[in-house]
DNA sequence: TAATAGTCAAGTAGTTTAGTAGGATTTAAC
DNA sequence: GTTAAATCCTACTAAACTACTTGACTATTA
């Protein structure tokens, strides 16, 4: 099981945007670049699906670059994700539910379906500020066995 | 994010083995083949993972086939999909720390290992048993949310 | 001894990943 | 009003991976 490197990188560098813009000021993707030892034109491929989904505000010129467009506490990890990386695929059917092509859905679609659900609550459930304050408190909470 | 057909495929096949060897009969893969629709010479590389994990017995010539080594409550979906599927992968450095190349480990490290731990436990949580029963209770209790 | 079934090695078409290359466009600062 | 900084955009590509196929060999049992 894997998450491409797009949706781990995209969520790097909207954490160094968070860190950065401190003062206001937009954050380059050079400087992303060189910080979180990513090539930088692939940076520019992703803050193209980025700014697609409403998650960053760009600016062109000298001094310009990227802000983020919410705060910190209302954008997700799964937001981020989403954005630049393909969805969770974790069905043959693609959720057609006709997994064997018979018209019969497969002995593990409510499985992996359920499992879904539960990635996606708890990718949503960490904002960007959650990871700055190193905080899983509530992640672990859903996702962590309690007994 | 993905899971490959790798450990989706196995877990089918488990849980078909599961039903079909009832009677302590042991199960064929072009049973399995045509019952589940997989390739039969694909089901042959996972099975050779399967049994080096120790998840199955095989028997060779006619009435032969594969049986389960244990209890269907015993097999656990992370058992299924360790065997098969290459590790869970969501760490650029692998574990060693070094994000960033710099000796230093990168702002989402954490969350990423974090989120690993969580996805292992959960998957260790349900067995082929609770997938039979279509019981995902145990699982949900650990990962969606309480509140 | 023929049929059944697992074991094993090698190859392969197609897709995806993780980029690179090159240029066009916009704008702040001088 | 020119220059430099930055985004925007399109196209290409090497390498790896996925999901197989092919073919030969071995063990077992009816």
């Amino acid at each position: 099981m894997k998450l491409s490197t797009k949706g781990r990188y995209a969520l790097m560098a909207m954490i160094d945007i968070a860190i950065y813009s401190k003062g206001g000021e937009h954050v380059s993707l050079y400087q992303i670049s060189t910080r979180c030892n990513i090539s930088m034109s692939y940076l520019e491929q992703l803050f193209i699906k980025l700014k697609k989904a409403n998650l960053v505000l760009s600016a062109k010129g000298p001094k310009g670059g990227y802000l983020l467009s919410r705060s910190n506490e209302e954008i997700s990890v799964a937001n981020v994700v989403d954005a630049v990386d393909e969805k969770l695929e974790f069905l043959r059917c693609n959720n057609t539910k006709d997994c064997l092509k018979t018209g019969k859905q497969c002995s593990t679609h409510h499985l992996w379906s359920n499992f879904m659900g539960s990635v996606y609550s708890y990718l949503s459930s960490i904002s960007l500020q959650n990871i700055l304050d190193d905080d899983f408190e509530i992640a672990n909470q859903i996702m962590l066995k309690q007994g």
